[in-house]
RNA sequence: GCGGAUAUGGCGAAAUUGGUAGACGCGCUAGAUUUAGGAUCUGGUGCCGCAAGGCGUGGGGGUUCGAGUCCCUUUAUCCGCACCA
């Protein structure tokens, strides 16, 4: 039997890989291209557990299988560089995040390198924090800095064009994306200072700054973004979080809602990820329409989904940071209302969250209802209404809406039906079936044509319109922050204004410490030398988000080395967008919809071709980890193995699962680690052994649970680790990390490896010309491979090499024709392993630059074959046909076995089916 | 509450999209061989049954000659969002 040395093979050819930069791209634009691309990672001090490379190898499998096939392919890898963890490592130990993180990024190269993956080199050494990189990230913020968004356009443009607009016309016939208040003319613009005409730019660029209220978190001490926020606490750490108005930069996303949410349509992105992309941008379509005080001229504006409903409005809730309160309260309510709405703003968002007991209050106002004659309805302030979607303001349809009608009931308010035959005693009817009653000139219409005739009518009067509204907001884009890229933003007097580009990068000072500025300012505002600039001018001290980088590095891949711009615009054309991304399903809403804004908006700037940058998105499932678990009595320091807990007192503690083998325990490790924390501990066995019980949880160094995947690779081969994880189930899907079945893929390739050698490792391959079932077994593999690999399927074609090679072993095949193929196919999977044969059977080349083999249907096709025979649906034997039922117009001989024959007794059959290829089916 | 998904042997999972359910692997099992080991090879392995046969894709109903696949209904689990008017 010969024998495989995967340590040594997988050493060389990663080597000769290096050596002849196999993988680089081709800059030659006359191929087709393919760009596959992982998620990069996010170089964490743990190092990668087996759950990462998932993603990664099969990213590998697409594009070592897209250059057989004959595509220029660029597969590359870099590293997510800044953030938070190695500024929190450095607060800790002082050690600089640069340090840390580019000892990472060398663990993380290293352990990637085992793997075998084909990634173009130069961009392995890619970071975000590289000044060669955050330069352009620098620069991509300039412009949108220097860019406003034109809704009449639909599109941004350069800040130049408005300035232009201002002077010829002013604000009017302007239609952009704005926070200014207030109008001017033509004439009004020129005279003003430039320092006024800067300020009011400022209201208009697409990168703005905003005093606005923020995740404040005070243990990070940091402002984090509304994704970052989980359940009212940080995501990383579980801190809590509040509310805190703090100077900000952030983008006018939100003029980009509508395209977000219709570009999704032409993506090949799973239906829960583009499910949950719409859901944050939150589109509806509704109204937004006025109600009159009485006694004041202010009116109250609400936004409604539903202004059929109109009639059945009983009361108004205006949230409570809504500023015509305080104008509206009468003065007998005025304290109590100013009590609640100080109390209501200061509860935290935990608190919001956890107690959702219904509260509010009667400011004594009321607004006419716009109908209803002589109607007047109570103004109420409720938390439950919020300040930042719509007007922040409702009206108030307890008979239509579940938080109106439990705030009505609470409070005893009146609740008025207006759907006909709706049962409102229990509760609200918000379905949107049923014909409107109590409703004047809405009666008897249903819903749809209801919610038409209502913005019809308050269009006529005047005091309404259709309106779409989106519950996305613009992203917070500062972090209060060292480890992150500057801002190439100064201020003087007060107003930020852009650097030069000749400037960039702004780099980021050496600091010696990392605890947070004054009033939670950055970590740099402490760089005095830094902050300050001979002009007289401050630098930002705030530090750009962990998005920033990962916003547009897809973009950077395919000329990393680019110094005179992010990348080559002729290269951008040929290169994007992105065919294949793969990753995991967490960043669904934040780095997957920045990336799109940013390309939207260099897309708007002209400075690339795309406006998406993914075309085909595939989630990978995490991998899970199999805690292993022993169990000590409690109060003792004795162990009993997991046959002898039952009806014990015991405590289950983590054991690191390196030590573990098929759940049990090594005795003499677990004494020798954490420290001899369990040197001196009585283990009691079962059978001889101390068995663990397991269970699954998240993988990582907190559960002792997380596996190297150098350690497999060292015991196993890059090559098994590959195909295992691949066979371990579709790629999609969620599954726990368990080493049965390892074994496995193990055997399949020193099978592979028999079939190819003898005992003395000489090759046994011979030129005989291979039968027609040896044939058929290659073609079928190889049609089956090519169709997994396009659909991802990558378990299913592990299981059809398998069974590949159970049938040449059953055919005793040796023909190097039928042979040579199928290592082609196998050489995506497992590399080192069909290099080495490739080259033992004389081929000068590498195989990663053979081509693929090309499929002949005719090979599959068989001259006679058994076809069962069913009678009405049920199996009752089988006939054998001397032709290929799978072609069109074949005239068969129906021969009815003996018992075929009894049960149709005498009877001719209704019908007969015929699937081709598969199937006889008698209808009697 | 809303949205997305999943449910198939002892286990991980297949099923050409309506056509012989359980490919492939693990495990188990019988045998062969061996320098007797947790190695290798061969056969068996959905369940019940000695067998013929029957029953089987979370539960219930339906469409069809034929349903894991389509429709209705119900249950359980996972994930995401969550006072968004």
């Amino acid at each position: 039997m010969g024998n495989f040395e995967f340590q040594a093979v997988e050493a060389k050819w990663q080597q000769y890989w290096k050596e002849k930069r196999s993988f680089a791209i081709d800059q030659n634009t006359s191929k087709p291209k393919y760009y596959v691309l992982d998620m990069f990672p996010y170089p964490s001090g743990a190092g990668l557990h087996v759950g990462h490379p998932l993603g990664f190898i099969a990213t590998d499998i697409v594009a070592r299988y897209k250059k057989l096939a004959g595509y220029n392919v660029l597969h590359p890898m870099g590293f997510d560089a800044f953030g938070l963890p190695a500024e929190q490592y450095a607060i800790e130990t002082g050690q600089h995040p640069a340090v840390t993180t580019e000892a990472n990024v060398r663990t993380f190269q290293a352990q990637l390198g085992r793997i075998g993956l084909a990634y173009d080199p130069d961009t392995t050494n890619m970071r975000t924090c590289d000044p060669d990189y955050y330069k352009w990230t620098q620069w991509i913020f300039l412009q949108i800095f220097h860019s406003w968004y034109n809704r009449a356009a639909g599109k941004a443009q350069h800040i130049d064009t408005l300035i232009a607009h201002f002077e010829g016309n002013g604000t009017q016939g302007l239609d952009a994306q704005h926070d200014f208040e207030g109008s001017f003319t033509a004439a009004e613009w020129q005279s003003m200072a430039p320092k006024q005409q800067h300020k009011i730019l400022l209201h208009y660029r697409i990168a703005y700054i905003a005093y606005t209220e923020v995740n404040w978190c005070p243990a990070l001490g940091t402002v984090l973004a509304n994704d970052e926020v989980v359940n009212g606490v940080s995501e990383r750490g579980g801190h809590p979080v509040v509310r805190k108005p703090m100077r900000q930069w952030a983008f006018r996303m939100r003029a980009y809602a509508d395209r977000l949410l219709a570009g999704l349509d032409q993506l090949q992105w799973s239906d829960s990820i583009k499910e949950q992309q719409r859901n944050w941008i939150g589109r509806s379509e509704g109204a937004n329409f006025f109600f009159q005080l009485e006694g004041h001229t202010e009116r109250i504006e609400v936004f409604s989904t539903r202004p059929d409903t109109i009639f059945g409005a009983t009361f108004m809730v205006l949230a409570p940071e809504h500023p015509l309160l305080e104008q509206i309260v009468t003065a007998d309510r005025k304290a109590d209302v100013l009590e609640y709405t100080t109390w209501s703003k200061n509860r935290s968002e935990v608190e919001r969250q956890q107690e959702k007991k219904i509260t509010g209050r009667f400011t004594g106002a009321y607004v006419a209802h716009p109908f209803a004659q002589g109607r007047k309805i109570p103004v109420w302030t409720a938390d439950y209404v919020l300040w930042g979607y719509g007007t922040g303001a409702i009206m108030a349809v307890p008979a239509g809406d579940g938080r109106d009608y439990a705030f009505a009931k609470h409070f005893g308010l009146e609740i008025l039906p207006i759907i006909e035959g709706a049962d409102i005693s229990e509760e609200a009817h918000e379905s949107k079936e049923g014909k409107l009653i109590n409703s004047d000139f809405l009666d008897g219409l249903d819903v749809k044509a209801a919610v038409r005739r209502a913005i019809q009518a308050l269009q006529e009067k005047g005091i309404g319109e259709g309106r779409v509204n989106y519950r996305l907001r613009d992203p917070n884009f500062s972090r209060q922050r060292y480890w992150g890229e500057p801002f190439p933003i100064v201020f003087r007097d007060g107003l930020p204004y852009a650097l030069p580009e000749s400037e960039l990068p702004v780099l980021l000072p050496v600091v010696e410490r990392y605890e947070p500025g004054e009033e939670g300012e950055g970590p740099l505002a402490n760089v005095a030398e830094w902050m300050h600039l001979p002009d007289g001018s401050v630098r930002e001290s705030n530090t750009m988000p962990g998005y920033a980088g990962s916003s547009w590095y897809f973009l950077r891949y395919f000329d990393v080395k680019n110094a005179q711009a992010f990348s080559d615009k002729d290269k951008e054309a040929y290169w994007m967008d992105v065919d294949l991304y793969v990753g995991g399903s967490e960043h669904a809403v934040g780095h997957l919809l920045y990336s799109r804004f940013w390309t939207k908006i260099l897309y708007d700037l002209g400075h690339i071709t795309h406006d998406e940058p993914f075309k085909k998105l595939v989630n990978i499932g995490m991998i899970q980890g199999r805690s292993s678990l022993m169990h000590r009595l409690r109060g003792t320091n004795t162990f009993l193995s997991a046959g002898l807990i039952d009806g014990k007192d015991v405590d289950a503690i983590h054991v690191d699962v390196n030590i573990v083998e098929q759940d049990i325990l090594d005795l003499d490790k677990v004494r020798v680690t954490r420290g001899g924390e369990y040197a001196d501990a009585e283990f009691i066995t079962e059978d001889g052994v101390f068995k663990c019980t397991y269970q699954v949880e998240k993988m990582g160094k907190r559960y002792f649970n997380a596996v190297n995947p150098t350690d497999v690779c060292d015991r196993y081969g890059a090559d098994t680790l590959r195909l295992y994880e691949m066979f371990l189930g579709p790629l999609e899907d969620a599954k726990p990390w368990s080493t049965h079945g390892i074994e496995g893929c193990f055997r399949f390739l020193r099978k592979v490896w028999n079939l190819f050698t003898n005992e003395d490792n000489a090759l046994i391959v011979t030129d005989a010309v291979p039968t027609a079932d040896e044939l058929r077994n290659l073609h079928q593999t190889i049609i089956k491979i090519q169709d997994d690999i396009e659909a991802l399927s990558f378990n299913t074609s592990v299981a059809q090499f398998m069974k590949f090679c159970n049938e040449a072993q059953r055919l005793k095949t040796v023909s190097r024709a039928a042979l040579e193929p199928f290592l082609i196919l196998l050489s995506p999977f497992a590399p080192h392993f069909c290099e080495e044969l490739w080259e033992m059977l004389g081929h000068k080349a590498s195989i990663s630059a053979a081509a693929w083999p090309i499929y002949d249907a005719q090979r599959v096709a068989v001259s006679s074959i058994d076809y069962p025979i069913q009678v009405n649906g049920k199996l009752r034997g089988k006939i054998t046909v001397a032709a290929d039922m799978s072609k069109e117009d074949v005239e068969i001989e129906v021969m009815a076995s003996p018992e075929v024959a009894a049960i149709l007794a005498g009877a001719t059959p209704k019908k007969v089916i015929v699937v081709p290829g598969r199937i006889v089916n008698l209808v009697v």
